[in-house]
DNA sequence: CGGAATCCCTACAGATACTG
DNA sequence: CAGTATCTGTAGGGATTCCG
């Protein structure tokens, strides 16, 4: 289980402007991103299961375990049967998520223009 | 060569909000945002050799061949010998890094309370 | 000086099957 | 319902060597 684990000692070590890197890193995730957004509300295991487009149970989990670890994300078990789960964004979570509101923004303006720089790219190592 | 011809496909294919994903994949290699960070004046590729620890000649190469190819470094050769090659940010490139700022100062507020959070898991879970 | 080519190792992630 | 366990593939990244 190499992402449950993944408190990776060299991080520790390492030189001195790395918190962004370090957050850039738990949160670069495939999944990551697009479950701290579908958690503002509380959701439960399934249903986010179903939200998230081609995600495996496995991924869920474990993403979902590294969001409850690091704080952003808070799970609720309620001893019920069957067995009730909700997950919902920290308020810690929810000041990251809207921390990324400026990148998404570039993101928007400017993702045409990097594909426009790839495909001139391409051409002139065409060339 | 996997990083070179990263061009997605399954990207071009995936759901509505994607761009922000697709900019944190972009970024969220070892060594992008230090790389990013270290062209912010023009350098040379020994000089950035140098400045970034423990970067691999190869890495290097890589990750500033992918900067270029989306327009957010701009590189240029000047054909002296021996050869000299100058990298500096772009304008959307600068923007990019900008952007990162609200997510920088987040970083460095909670990165404490993250740690926090992981200790306590760990108690948690040996219960 | 500024790369490109090659070999290799590991962590992320998918698919599938089983369980309290 | 909400997970866990196992097997496997693949791409990111490190180390080393060679080249214009």
């Amino acid at each position: 289980m190499s992402l449950r684990d993944a408190a990776p000692l060299t991080r520790l070590v390492r030189d001195e402007a790395a918190p962004l890197e370090e957050i850039l890193d738990r949160v670069s995730g495939k999944w990551t991103m697009r479950i701290l957004s579908a958690v503002r509300g509380p959701r439960r295991f399934t249903e986010l299961e179903r939200s998230l487009d081609g995600i495996s149970r496995r991924m869920l989990t474990l993403t979902l375990r590294n969001l409850e670890r690091d704080g952003l994300v808070v799970r609720t078990v309620y001893p019920t049967v069957p067995p009730k789960v909700e997950y919902v964004l920290s308020p810690m979570g929810c000041e990251l998520l809207d921390s990324l509101a400026p990148l998404t923004a570039w993101a928007e303006h400017n993702l045409a223009s990097l594909e426009a720089a790839r495909s001139a790219y391409r051409v002139r190592v065409a060339a």
